[in-house]
DNA sequence: AAGACTTATACTCAACATCAGTATAATAGA
DNA sequence: TCTATTATACTGATGTTGAGTATAAGTCTT
């Protein structure tokens, strides 16, 4: 503990009352929308899909999630079952121009997809599609040997040896290499890495030097507006995470369905596989489902028991959490 | 899973360029600045200790986050070791007028506190005092009894049965009850069962019915203004959670330091004991420490050995993540 | 100087959660 | 009827966690 000096006043410098409103400050609301379908973790995008829903902020509301959630039911009629915020964001960088500040204020939403959503220019991408390298289901990935050599480029471009051994350790780290464990929820810090070792499209935007980068190793990503990729990968890491100590995975699953539709929703999710006895186990121990009676024919082997999401735990545990496996195959 | 449509495209409704800024928008930064100090989480407060530090959001910087550091260090000369986004809040009973709307943007800060921080009206309290019943190092709380009551009253005063029994079990999972365990980092849900029970000052606020809570359970507890104190709250919650994976007491320490005392903050920060020996082993096992070879004899028992944190393991482990024991005493 | 007291440090053990593998049951389709 | 596929149930090894105990090395008191 240091020890200090204890409480001190004297002239004053920090305010604490309100600030007179800047110039040229507008402020935005982003929705991260999330439902997964047929084994895809999937989000809603607009423009041609290179961009995320995004609303005003409006003075009219309690409080700034009230005033999403309004935006967004209304526009979407999607019912939104759980929402949070994600960030905030206000970088230079972001727009371009210098004098006029957009703050961008993110939130993840869950939801299911729904035949209404085709009323808009609006439609559901995998997440994967822009993440090829967070989908770790199949095992090795398909473009595993050019994220290697992007990356050991990178680390080779270093200027002195010692940021050269830096670097090549995060890339192990981060993206499993070298005997080290691949760590789902390490989203953002891959994106970062990746941003930074300008592999990612949007890190070359506005680098006249460098022609827009064809053999990166996320040439085959698709594209995004702004720095809403990076908003994706906070939501992908948020979620990845949550699911693990909050039965958020529930808001994604239609009303009544089977083990192992639940475990495929959690390994859309997470990116990977889990363990079939073991995940059954713990979603039966915690008491999270309840049984339906009824068998689902559809699963091409034997009959599924039907199971149906225990509403109560919500609030028997809105408190306590719970425990989701994303453990090994 | 659920089986609905695939991606769908039509008309235009969901806009992703920015909106128009609004009339009447101020964006304000919040400080959460927080050391350790003789045992005591303290927050540096202004304002004979009613407020948060706050300043303007400046366009000039590159993010927010760097925005919000360059004005602490100039201002208070405090070196942030470690700072994290909290939360964006803009709700309408903030500020009490409707047309007029702030957007406060919350940061963490860890620091030490310093000589330096005397040359502003600022002084460093202990959180305790604005959150007496979130100290739960002796045992049992002083205000235990007129919590309970407080708590009970509430209840009492549901409307239906169902909505009493509610009452009852959230206020015994949140505080210990019953039988039920003490969880640290339930800190906002805790003062949001308070606030919705009129136990807390400012709830009262506006209320011209019911004269400033006299004798409400936290009566003892300090004032602050505006949503400071759910600031505060969303703060400590996120500080203890964070204790137990990322390697950030440290910044809370002096350069070398024992393990005890290295106990002693993290007891200050959780609101708990921990087991010593449980304690000691994880540290030592993870190697976030080194011996720097010197004793302590300011210990009024045998010396202790001084320790210095490994800084390497920020490189190592900025992702890999540590642990923590926050558990039993 | 002896003894009481305080703190540091090292070790042990039981309970529990987690990981991984295996065996059997019930259906569809060839 | 056989095979493939999925559901469901059980078992053992391993690691983590919580809690207790014993000894070492100083200070303080009398």
């Amino acid at each position: 503990m240091s020890d200090t000096l204890g409480p001190t006043q004297s002239k004053a410098h920090i305010r604490s009352v309100s600030h007179p409103s800047q110039q040229g400050t507008a402020v935005d609301l982003i929705a991260l929308l999330v439902a997964v379908t047929s084994g895809d973790p999937r989000v809603l995008t607009i423009q041609d899909q290179h961009a995320l829903p995004s609303g005003p902020f409006e003075l009219a509301h309690r409080s700034l999630q009230s005033g999403l959630r309004a935006w967004v039911e209304r526009q979407t009629r999607l019912p939104l079952g759980y929402v949070e915020q994600l960030y905030t964001f206000a970088d230079r960088d972001r727009t371009g121009t210098a004098d006029q500040r957009i703050i961008s204020i993110s939130y993840l939403g869950l939801t299911r997809e729904q035949a209404e959503a085709g009323q808009y220019e609006a439609s559901w991408r995998s997440w994967y599609g822009y993440f090829p390298w967070e989908d770790h289901r199949l095992g090795v990935l398909p473009m595993e040997k050019r994220l290697r050599s992007g990356l050991a480029t990178w680390t080779a471009a270093a200027a002195d040896r010692a940021t050269r051994s830096d670097r090549r350790q995060r890339a192990a780290m981060l993206f499993g290499f070298d005997g080290h464990a691949w760590n789902e929820e390490l989203v953002l810090q891959r994106y970062e890495l990746l941003y930074e070792a300008r592999q990612i499209p949007e890190a070359l935007r506005g680098d006249r030097l460098l022609a827009p980068a064809a053999n990166t190793a996320t040439a085959s990503a698709d594209p995004m507006i702004l720095d809403h990729r990076r908003i994706l990968a906070t939501g992908i890491a948020r979620l990845r995470a949550k699911i693990k100590y909050r039965p958020v995975v529930f808001e994604l699953m239609p009303d009544t369905f089977t083990l192992l539709q639940l475990q495929r929703c959690v390994e859309a999710l997470a990116g990977k596989l889990v363990h079939k006895p073991n995940f059954r186990r713990l979603i039966e121990q915690q008491e999270l489902v309840e049984d339906t009676g009824e068998t689902s024919q559809e699963t091409g082997g034997r009959p599924a028991k039907l199971f149906r999401f225990r509403r109560a735990v919500l609030a028997e545990r809105a408190i306590a959490g719970t425990k989701l496996p994303i453990s090994g195959a």
